[in-house]
Parts: C-alpha cells; structure tokens; sequence
DNA sequence: CTATGGAACGCTTAG
DNA sequence: CGTTCCATAG
C-alpha cells in the first residue's frame, strides 16, 4: 500500500534517460512548423492554443517522448493529465508506439481524478481518512444527502436532495471548504447548503469515504496545509503536461498551479471554444490567463486542421464567430473540396431516426457520388442522451448495428451495483452504504423497521452498521426470521473477508478486527472464486434465478461478466478501484457499429460520416442552459455546435424535426437559430421525402418571435430555412399528434392489421422491437422474445406475421 | 413486512 | 411515456 514503486528509479528498464539520449528523433520531422515549435520548446511555461483537428495529441505525445529522448525526465517524473479515461488511454498509446515499447514507466499520465486517488491514497490521513477509503458513485452520495436532509427536518419535496448535490458539487469544484463558503452563497439551498456541506464532509469521513469532488479537494487542502507533502511533489514532477485545459476548474487550476510552482515547466494544451464544461465549474479563465500565471510564457497557435473538408470547417467557423468571448483563431486546411455541409429537416423525431438510419445504410455501399463508408466511420451526436431512444428503438427495428458511448453504463446497473456493495462490504466491513444496499437484497425479512434498530444500535455503539447488526442479533434486539438471516449475514460477510485475506479464523466477535489483520501472502481461493462465492452462498444468484421477469436473465448474464471482468485483476480491492473511477464499458464485439453518444461525449473524437439532429431552438441550443446562464449559456452551446461540427472529416448532416414528443405529449418547435448561422455557400439542403419541402432561402422570419433572448440579435436575418407554407403549418400546431403526418417511406410498417391468429412459435414483427418469436398467448396478449428486445408481452395489433414486412 | 398499483415527477451535459 | 415513490391491502 505504501509502495512508492511509483518514485524509485527505474533501474531494469530499458527507458534510462541517457540510453534514450542517443536515439534518433525522427517523431520531430513528421510535425509541422507550430507543432514543432509546441515540442522542442521543452523548458518553462508553454501555452499550445489548438484548434479542431490541429494534431494537439500527436504535439502532445511527441512532446512527452522528446521528454524522455532528451534525458529532460524520467517517465515516472512526467505528470501528464487529461480529463477522460479514452484521452489518458490514448496517450498511451501513442507515446508506447513513438518509443516501440509499452509505457509502464509512465505512472503519472492519467486523468486528474486517477492520479488524485493515487495521492490521496499516500497521504489520507492529513485529512482524517484512512488509506483504503471508498469513493462514493452519485447514487451512494443522492442516498446520504438524502439522509442528512431529512434528518435536519428538511421537507426534501420542495428542496430535493439532487439541488443540495449539484450545490455542494459546484463549492467542490471551486475548491472551497464548509469553511470558506463565500457570502455571496450564503442563500444557497434554502440558505442551509452550507451547513449542510459541513455535516456532509464530517459523514463522509466518518464513512472513510470521499466522493469525485473530494479526490481534488482533499489534495488541494493538503498541498496547502502541508508544505513538506507538495514539495516533495513539486520537486518530483519536472515537467507537468495538461490536456484539454479549457475544461479546468478552479480546484484543478489551483492544484496545477501548486504543483507547477517550482520548475515552472508546464504546458498546458486547450481551445477556448471548445469548452463546453462551463456548468460543471470550468473556467475559460484559466486559459485565457495563462500568461498572467506564468510570465514569460511560450505560445503557440496550432492553425492548421487535418482533419475537416474546407466546407464543414467553414460552416464551423462561421458558426462560432457568433460568440464575443474567444480568443480567435483561424482554421485552416488544404483539404479537398468535398462534399457541403447537408441540411435536412423533418417531421418529427421518428421520421428524422428513419431517415438517418436509411441514409446510414446507403452511405455503406456509396451514395450521391460519395465513396463506402463503414458503420464504423459514422456517429450521431445528439444534445441530451434522451435523444438516443429514438435512434435505439429505429435500428433496433431495422437490424442497424449500433455501439451507445456513455448511455447507461454496464457498472450503473442495478444487479452489478449490488453485486458490487457486496464486494465493498468484504473488503470493508465498514462500508455503512454497501450494507445498506444489500442487507435486505436478496430479501431477509429486515424491513424498515428492523435496519432502524441497526442503525441505532450501531450510533449507540459508535461502529459501523455490519457491527451493529452484529449486536442486534446477540442482544435478541431483532426479532424472528430476520435475526437468523441477519445473523447469518453477518457471520458470511465476516467470513467471506477472512477466505479473501487468507487468514485463519480469529477469536473474534468484532468484525473489523479481522480487517485489521495483515495480509497474509496465501488466500485460501482466488479472488474470482470468492466473487462467485460471495453471489451465490449470499443467495443473490438465486434471487435472480428464481425471478421470472424478463430481464432476469440478462442480469444473470451480467453478473457473469463482472466475475469474468475481475480475472484482469489481481485482487477484489483492484478492481473495486478500477471501477469507482473508470466506469466505462469498452467491451465490443468486433462487428461494425454505428455510434450514437453526446455532443459532450464526443469531444476529442472524430469520424468521417458525422449527423447532428435535433438543431431545434430550446433543445439545442438546450433552453435550460439559456434560462439559467443568459447569454453565457447560449455562447457555450454555440461552442457545442462548434465541436459537433468540427468533428466531422468528410460528411456532415445537420437535421431537425418540426415536432417532438416530450414526456410523451406533442410539441413543435423552431429550428436552432444555429441553422440560421451556417453559412449558405456551404450548405447543401436535402430535400426531405414527405410532403413539405425544405424552403431554404427565403426570406423573413415573421412569427418565429416567440421566445426571443438577447443572443438572438445576433442572429443572421437572410437565410431563413423553414418558411415554407408546409413549414409554417407545422409551427400552427401544438399538442396533439400531427394529423397528416407522411408516413410514405418505405421503411414504415403498412396498416397494422388486427390479426388474432397467431401461433407459438411464429415469427413475428414489431415496429419498436424489431423480429421476434411467440412464446406466449394470452387473449389478445401476445408474449414475444424479440432477437434483439428481450422479452415482452404485447397487445397483437402492435404485431404483424415476420412474412408480411415490405422489408 | 412485502406486493401492488396509482400518483407524481422528469429531459441537460460528466467523472 | 417511463420511472420512482408512496400508500394501502394482503
């Protein structure tokens, strides 16, 4: 645990700093001249402002590499940060691939949150946790506030648990304490926030538990308090590295800023517009002061975009030219023409997925002159990820592989997450949220009441809650058959830990002592065989076997996975770690997909065929974000539709629909005033099949006044798109489901026809869940295993015979 | 104490 | 529309 493997020398491996020395540099001659500059300007501060596609990573890795051949560090003095897992595990990569030799000697290149943990983990107890403690996901942290609320006689209807998080999150990020909370903030949460953060932070430590905020915060106060730890630190990293430094907030700038104090050579790597995180505390200020912080500083303009066509980077540019507040930066490229940016409009929302899935699937075989592209090659980048529902349902339908990137993550679901608590609890018995989780799951009898009695004994007793169960079953205070399963519980849990540690059974009635006991170097099983253990003698397997719904078994499937996953781990306490800060679920099968994620998630990515949907005025640019951050807010959606563009290489489609269902009524809606602001020279409008016709050009914008904001001046009066007299009936409408809505596609399901005769067994269609079987028939109920849906019962009129699809 | 159904609420965005 | 939370019956 107190290792400091990541300090010592590194003596067997072949990156000695003077070995690299002589090598050959030839990474230098394939950058071009600002890239280079942005490299060999090794010593001192360094701003590299990059634009889209301007090769920031390849700077950035040839940069570290030139490090390293220069003998200026040693890899395991580098600390290099990034903010996503997908952007360190790049670097990596590419750094491995530069030097022809896997990177293990690079400890400190990672994500702040990862390399924060680590730290953290060394010096825990100059902020009053041990070393071992948890990191708490959003759903443990909603829980405890939750708790703390109503204990403090708060009505959480009118101020929900959620506000106080995202209140408490936003101190986090601007890295103050209970103790420093501004009094500009004091009215904040009903004017309790603070006092409540305060409780918060005393819970967590008496949690052993910190949760993402807390990672930078608790090094920050550290760094600060103990001047002895930073040094160390400050001497140990000669030179720091940072990715995406737009996206900073002040509790990651103030870190830096500590640790880049005494060498001073820091190179920082961002894009003022490219910064979409502002709501989650980050500071284009950090950028735009960077030379204030570090006079002296060397800066350098990466210019040149490798990636885009002239078109979609004009389109780009000329959207973002819209904001006030940038630095200012022009792209350029020597691209090909290629094709214009492609403008479509539609309907609804349906009509939009069936016809980027339609268009998805000619594009693979080359369409309108453009060459094959693979399902791989292209993505649909939506604002908010309900937007995904309509494209899941649509290429589910139509057998469309796709890949979602960020949706509901494999480590977010129910029966993993408990599946974990029980991990948890074995490694710490004092895991309060953990035992909450599961001590009724499977159900043991212990309602409401029974977990209260818990609860008090263990407050009364001053020990975790394992403990206090523990307690309750001796003192008879838990009545029935909750006590045997309680007890039994407990005594499994105790036990489960010692098969983990190894260590033979200790004479013992307190269940933390045995966490106390050292390591011993022979577990009695492995740990994959402990995991599969601790589900099935828990009885949490069973419960899911003895489940009849049909999502049961895919969360038995899942729950094999997990244990499939821990064999890339060396013990349970690794992988717990793993998980609580990677959380993403990279696992693919191979097969060509289509990716479906969120603007925010796409940043930093880039793919040849590109469709942007839903460019309607109150979902992008999104109206909450206006409401709360005024002109702000709209400038940091514009950057949005700046990054969505720009991440385009060689086809772009921008759509939006006239109505959308929103928690299941009709509403129409205005194009995004950010369509107004593509400039027509670059834009081609595809005519969308049905009856109305994108009216591109004509003039006015009479009628569209509705909800008019400040940012809306600015906005380009010519080229209104939607003017069309089909257009204009489609604003008049409001609620209901359109009337004469064009379903001609081909690809819509005829007449659905109320057939009751079907037969098991047969093979059948349905418009949202695609091809099925009938496994089931009650009335007109039918209960179907779709291929891809999983089971479902359905009412027969929704059905039709597999023989009957017109495709 | 659990099972069940109906009301209420929610759609920013992420590690 | 889908999920979650709460009250009531079993």
């Amino acid at each position: 645990m107190s290792s400091f493997d990541d300090f010592d020398a590194f003596e067997g491996a072949s990156l000695s700093a003077r070995a690299m020395a002589a090598r050959p540099m030839p990474y230098l001659d394939e950058l071009n001249p600002a890239q280079r500059a942005a490299v060999e300007a090794l010593d001192g501060p360094v701003l590299m402002l990059a634009g889209a596609g301007t090769g920031k990573t390849k700077a950035l890795t040839a940069r570290i590499v030139h490090l390293l051949n220069t003998g200026r560090a040693r890899p395991n003095e580098i600390l290099s940060v990034t903010f996503t897992n997908k952007a360190a595990r790049e670097m990596k990569n590419r750094v491995s691939g530069l030097l022809g030799q896997a990177v293990e000697g690079m400890p400190w290149l990672g994500t702040f949150h990862s390399i924060c943990v680590k730290l953290l983990r060394r010096h825990a107890e100059l902020v009053g946790l041990k070393s071992n403690f948890t990191i708490l996901d959003t759903d443990d942290q909603l829980r405890l506030l939750k708790q703390l609320v109503q204990a403090a006689g708060i009505d959480d209807k009118r101020w929900p648990a959620r506000q106080l998080a995202g209140v408490i999150d936003n101190w986090k990020n601007r890295a103050l304490t209970p103790d420093k909370i501004p009094a500009a903030d004091a009215g904040a949460y009903n004017h309790r926030g603070a006092e409540l953060y305060a409780q918060y932070q005393v819970r967590l430590r008496e949690l052993n538990a910190v949760d993402f905020g807390d990672l930078l915060l608790h090094m920050v106060v550290i760094f600060q308090t103990h001047e002895d730890v930073l040094e160390q630190y400050q001497r140990w990293f000669r030179y720091i590295l940072v990715d995406e430094y737009q996206d900073t907030n002040v509790a990651q700038y103030m870190w830096l800023r500590l640790l880049a104090q005494r060498h001073r050579n820091i190179c920082c790597v961002g894009d003022d517009d490219q910064s979409i995180y502002g709501w989650r505390g980050a500071e284009v200020g950090n950028i735009l002061r960077f030379e204030k912080d570090f006079p002296g500083a060397h800066v350098v303009r990466l210019e040149q975009n490798y990636r885009s066509t002239p078109h979609i980077l004009a389109a780009a540019s000329s959207v973002i030219r819209g904001n006030a507040n940038r630095l200012g930066k022009e792209l350029w490229t020597e691209a090909q023409e290629g094709e214009k940016l492609r403008l479509i409009g539609h309907w609804d929302g349906e009509e939009e997925a069936r016809w980027i899935g339609e268009e998805i699937e000619s594009m693979q075989g080359g369409t309108r002159g453009m060459r094959g592209f693979s399902l791989d090659d292209m993505a649909i980048l939506v604002r908010a990820s309900h937007q995904m529902r309509a494209f899941e349902d649509r290429f589910l339908t139509i057998g469309l592989p796709y890949r979602v990137i960020g949706g509901p993550r494999f480590y977010e679901r129910m029966e993993i997450r408990d599946a974990m608590a029980y991990f948890r609890l074995v490694v710490s018995p004092s895991d309060d949220l953990a035992f909450e989780r599961v001590v009724n799951t499977p159900k043991r009898g212990l309602g409401d009441k029974a977990q209260q009695t818990i609860q008090q004994i263990a407050r009364a007793n001053g020990v975790p809650l394992l403990d206090g169960a523990a307690l309750a079953v001796e003192q008879g205070a838990i009545k029935g058959k909750g006590a045997k399963a309680l007890g039994e519980f407990v005594v499994n849990i105790a036990r489960w830990g010692r098969m983990m540690r190894g260590t033979v059974a200790v004479d013992s009635d307190d269940v933390l002592d045995d966490l106390a006991q050292p390591m011993a170097s022979t577990p009695e099983v492995s740990h994959i065989e402990l995991a599969q253990i601790i589900l099935d003698e828990s009885g949490y397997t069973e419960m899911w076997q003895n489940d009849k719904t049909p999502e049961a078994p895919g969360r038995l499937e899942n729950l094999k996975e997990l244990v499939k996953a821990l064999e890339s781990f060396e013990n349970i306490q690794g992988f717990l770690e793993h998980v609580s800060l990677v959380m993403d679920n990279d696992s693919d099968d191979g097969g060509a997909k289509v990716s479906i994620m969120t603007l925010h998630a796409a940043k930093g990515l880039e793919f040849p065929v590109v469709f942007l949907p839903g460019w309607e005025d109150g979902l992008f640019p999104s109206q909450r974000s206006m409401d709360e951050s005024g002109v702000k807010g709209l400038e940091e959606e514009r950057r949005l539709a700046y990054v969505g563009i720009t991440r385009a290489e060689e086809v772009c489609t921008i759509s939006f629909a006239g109505n959308r269902r929103v928690f299941g009524q009709w509403q129409s809606q205005m194009p995004s005033r950010f369509v107004d602001e593509l400039p027509e020279e670059h834009v081609e409008v595809l005519t969308p099949p049905g009856l109305y016709g994108g009216g591109y050009g004509a003039a006015a914008s009479a009628g569209m006044s509705g909800g008019m904001t400040p940012g809306m001046e600015s906005r380009v009066a010519s080229a209104n798109v939607y003017n069309s007299p089909g257009w204009k009936r489609l604003q008049s409408r409001q609620g209901d489901r359109p009337v004469s809505q064009p379903k001609e596609s081909r690809n819509t399901v005829i007449d659905l026809q109320a057939v009751s005769a079907y037969t098991m067994g047969e093979r059948v269609f349905h418009d949202k869940f695609g091809y099925g079987e009938i496994v089931g028939i009650e009335g007109d109920k039918l209960e179907i295993a779709f291929d891809k849906a999983g089971t479902k019962k359905v009412v027969s009129r929704y059905i039709c015979s597999a023989d009957d699809v017109p495709f």
